[in-house]
RNA sequence: GCGCCUCUAGCUCAAUGGCAGAGCAACGGACUCUUAAUCCGCAGGUUCGGGGUUCAAGUCCCCGGAGGCGCACCA
């Protein structure tokens, strides 16, 4: 392939002129075995492309920037990989003085290859889809019959002998993930969703072997046969036809080792998933464990329902909102922070046991443990207190953990877990108490607890008063201790403006905060259902806004009318799916449990656009919420 | 926002301030039972970007970028 060439520019042109295109034309043959894929599998074969002299390919009539500048290099005759270029420096020591240094790349054709550079994977797809149609993509069916998935092969031939064959025919499909061309045999690891299972193909056996040896890494195929376990002991499908289903064009990671850079990992999700076992053990566990929790809840009467994501006026949580705009009625709503005031006002229409399982949106910054889209369960139910949601919630996630890791003793990141119940249940004031000593609860004086809470680092504002300052206190020193899973209940009224005021205590609030492992998991209360004093609440938080606290609540004056409708005693709870998947699955970052993280937009490298522009990086980390705040 | 760390071939990683390398992938070839097959061969680099120190910078210094971890923030 080398004959002829120019040497410059040799890896472009590589990307350039990577295309397969068939080598052999249609072949005819008995098939019968693919069934309703059968046209599919006498497609033409894949083969490795004969490449083209770079002048033929220019004829083509496309020009695009990247063949361009090829082109131009090319012309040029005068272009030295860089590595060569110093090293002809190097050698050009001597007369040193008469040459500059290093001579500086003339600055258009540093722009040329940066865009050739951005534009690698771009160019090599492009460099593939051919005019005529005939790339190898073009050949590939509409559909293919499966008639069994690689693990349900391995399981029901398990019995044959090394060196038996069956009898049985299979038809199978998923992407090679090895392949050990040896001559004339060859085998190769097929993995579909379910596992892997060997493919062997023989010279004269499998249709079209060479074309089978040299499958790429990544690329699927359908392929059907009889199975057999090899000599050495492989459950294997020894191929008699197959088909390329779709080609891996793009370059699929090391072979072992996958994936490992983190960035690329989150960015080329799929590769990852495909590549690390763990990664996809992670998301199916989610899966899961979210639909065990939708059965529970049908189980124990509660309906699933669905309320605005797009909110007029955002609520129901502290948090700030992302805004957009809706053009009919020429208004701005909000990504819904929580949906609580709109499934309390279905409690009000007559629902009385009502769930939702959905995406909350809050403004705030990326971390380990946030998001700025996650996932949580948030439940309504009539005549039921916050006693019977810590009930429910010990019950939920308990069951939860037995159906899905089969044991309440977790491990979770190398510290052992123990989530069998009963759980421990405990007022904040006691926990604050026991951790730091003080003799403290929402009564203590306001400065003396500013003085404590200061003492702890915290940065004190004028406007709180001792229940932000308690509940700081308490997250400042405790929250963060507690491991084993504890009801943490009676808040400050202050500070949970949708919680009902505390039977025995008009400072505290009947909610609870659900912690395991130094995290909240769930926010609940008994549900405050007295619509002027809701209306109260509500005015004490704009008043809060005003004076600069931007997660501070609005009033919401549709919710308080709807409050003016009766709403019964009510339990209430919300809690983070997210993190509860962090826990089982055993993961310490919040992105791992989702199937594509937030992340930063990629900058094209190179290019006029990408001048780095003061602004766009000043977008720092700030804090973040993925399940903290759950409700309030 | 602060601190520490990282950025080198498609992937995973090397390189006392002295000619940028390996394994895998890719590409050409050999091989009838492989298991990350093996063997032979050939290619592949903006060492994140910019500036500086130096005879000489992947390596040292400065500025910037991206990423990771921790802290802070996040009632």
């Amino acid at each position: 392939m080398r004959r002829g060439r120019p040497r410059h520019g040799h890896h472009l042109r590589r990307h350039l002129e990577h295309g397969r295109v068939p080598r052999r034309g249609h072949r005819s043959g008995s098939r019968d075995q693919l069934g309703g894929a059968l046209p599919a599998c006498r497609r033409t074969p894949p083969g490795r492309a004969r490449r083209a002299p770079l002048g033929d390919r220019a004829v083509d009539g496309r020009i695009d920037p990247v063949r361009r500048a090829v082109r131009i290099r090319g012309a040029g005759g005068r272009h030295v990989p860089p590595h060569r270029r110093r090293a002809r420096r190097r050698d050009g020591r001597r007369d040193r003085g008469a040459q500059p240094a290093r001579r500086p790349p003339r600055r258009d054709d540093r722009a040329r290859r940066a865009v050739a550079h951005a534009a690698r994977p771009a160019a090599r797809l492009r460099a593939q889809r051919r005019p005529g149609g005939e790339g190898r993509m073009t050949t590939v069916p509409y559909r293919f019959d499966q008639t069994a998935t690689a693990s349900e092969v391995v399981a029901r031939f398990g019995g044959l002998a090394p060196g038996e064959e069956s009898g049985d025919e299979v038809s199978v499909a998923g992407r090679v993930m090895l392949s050990r061309p040896q001559g004339k045999l060859a085998f190769a690891e097929l993995r579909d969703s379910s596992g892997a299972v060997q493919l062997f193909a023989l010279d004269g056996v499998t249709r079209d072997f060479q074309a089978f040896t040299r499958l790429r890494l990544g690329d699927w195929v359908g392929a059907c046969g009889e199975v057999v376990r090899t000599r050495r002991g492989e459950v294997s499908v020894k191929i008699a036809d197959w088909v390329l289903l779709a080609e891996a064009r793009l370059p699929f990671g090391d072979k072992w080792r996958g994936v490992t850079d983190v960035e690329t990992r989150f960015r080329q999700r799929e590769v990852d998933l495909w590549t690390s076992p763990d990664a996809r053990r992670v998301l199916a566990l989610r899966s899961q464990l979210v639909r065990r929790m939708r059965e529970r809840l049908w189980d124990m009467g509660f309906v699933e329902v669905e309320t605005p994501i797009l909110h007029p006026i955002p609520g129901g949580a502290h948090a700030r909102p992302f805004v957009t705009h809706f053009r009919a009625l020429d208004m701005d709503v909000y990504l819904r922070i929580a949906p609580e005031l709109y499934l309390k006002r279905l409690v009000v229409g007559g629902f009385e046991k009502v769930f939702e399982i959905g995406r909350l949106f809050r403004n705030e910054g990326l971390s380990p443990r946030h998001n700025p889209e996650f996932t949580t369960l948030e439940l309504y139910q009539a005549y039921a207190d916050y006693h019977d949601m810590m009930s429910l919630v010990e019950e939920l996630v308990t069951g939860l953990a037995r159906d899905i890791l089969g044991t309440t003793s977790l491990t979770y990141q190398g510290r052992p877990l123990d989530l069998t119940p009963p759980w421990r249940r405990a007022t904040l004031t006691e926990l604050v108490c026991e951790k730091t000593g003080l003799d403290v609860s929402v009564h203590t004086p306001r400065e003396t607890l500013a003085r404590w809470a200061r003492d702890q680092g915290v940065e004190v504002a004028p406007s709180w008063g001792p229940g932000k300052l308690l509940l700081e206190l308490y997250e400042k020193t405790t929250e963060g201790e507690l491991w084993e899973p504890v009801f943490v209940h009676d808040y400050p009224k202050e500070v949970s403006p949708l919680a009902r005021v505390h039977r025995d205590d008009p400072m505290l609030a009947e909610r609870f905060e659900q912690v395991v492992a130094g995290r909240e998991l769930v926010n609940a209360f008994s549900e405050l259902v007295d619509p002027a004093e809701q209306l109260a609440r509500f005015e004490e938080q704009a008043g809060a806004r005003e004076q600069g606290d931007e997660e501070a609540m609005l009033v919401d004056t549709d919710y308080v009318r709807a409050l003016g409708h009766g709403l019964p005693p009510t339990g209430g709870l919300g809690l983070g799916i997210d993190r509860l998947a962090m826990l089982f699955s055993d993961v310490a970052h919040i992105r791992e449990v989702i199937s594509f993280p937030m992340m930063r937009p990629e900058r094209a490298e190179g290019g006029e656009g990408s001048a780095a522009g003061g602004e766009e990086r000043a977008a720092g980390r700030g804090g973040g919420s993925g399940g903290d705040e759950l409700r309030a």
